[in-house]
DNA sequence: TATTAGTGCTACACATTGTAGCGTTACAAT
DNA sequence: ATTGTAACGCTACAATGTGTAGCACTAATA
């Protein structure tokens, strides 16, 4: 008999990643999907774990609602439900509210100044964004193979 | 005899900010310096909080380095260490580093993507902060207008 | 001298985080 | 059919971080 113990989905509040967290979900991330075992594989060299451990940490994951896991046949294979760059943005807002007043200038020009960010490479890099941004609202070339 | 037994200047790893304590930093930011007490009343609609409570968090913001006192009569005046920006910038340098890989343009891009940040502002607060940087490094002329 | 403002030290409950043990289930080989 | 094994869920527990506070001490002061 079958037992579905687990829906969370309740994205409220999404509460922030630990390290390891942080750690297990760029498995997660790097690979597309991956599997307990696998990730725990991943992370051998620095942290040693029991699979039950890793298993603790991709359940609590996917309980804050960052991943998600699909059965391929009896094994579970974990899949990020939000993008790297959605969870950075949301980190990096985070910051903006707390320390910057949710200004994004305050928080660029304290890269500048205290992490060696160089303000015309900063200018570059805008340009770059508003031209990937227009390209992304009006796609020019339909290539193929967006991954990452 | 002397005991000195408030001695952390270990900012080594540099503990992260707990909610409370961000909101006692911002106190300290917003004046210059600030006594306990004061400090107790700035949050008081918000946080209701015993004066030891409060000395409390004062404490471990200066084992953590963030904020030093000064004696004043017989009062502490409690002082930032560290300016916001630069606290506001190791954090983003931290999520920089856990979520981006250390590019800031992935970062940059995330904000645009997730967070609605226009291009074209990016762009222009990219400006303004090449201008305010090259100011900074060459200040003879203080005054408002077109400087290259 | 009793009061009081201001301080330091210590404690404690509660949540988060890292780590793991153990029981169950389903397939697979004997 | 029995047993081995891989994968799973559930529960636990110690360590740490966080919020909150009590209490004892000291110096100015009424």
């Amino acid at each position: 008999m079958f037992r579905s113990k687990n829906q969370p989905a309740q994205p409220s509040p999404q509460p922030g990643l630990s390290r390891l967290e942080q750690q297990v979900m760029d498995c997660i991330w790097r690979h597309g999907g991956i599997s307990a075992e696998a990730c725990r594989e991943q992370l051998l060299p620095q942290r040693v774990l029991k699979d039950s451990s890793i298993r603790t940490i991709l359940r609590r994951l996917e309980e804050k609602g960052y991943c998600r896991h699909r059965l391929e046949g009896r094994t579970y294979i974990y899949e990020a439900r939000q993008a790297r760059p959605a969870v950075a943005a949301a980190a990096a807002r985070q910051v903006l509210e707390r320390f910057c007043g949710g200004s994004v200038e305050q928080l660029l020009l304290g890269l500048v100044e205290h992490e060696g960010l160089d303000p015309a490479e900063l200018e570059r890099l805008a340009q770059r964004i508003r031209q990937r941004a227009a390209e992304r609202h009006d796609p020019p070339a339909p290539e193929g193979g967006a991954r990452s």
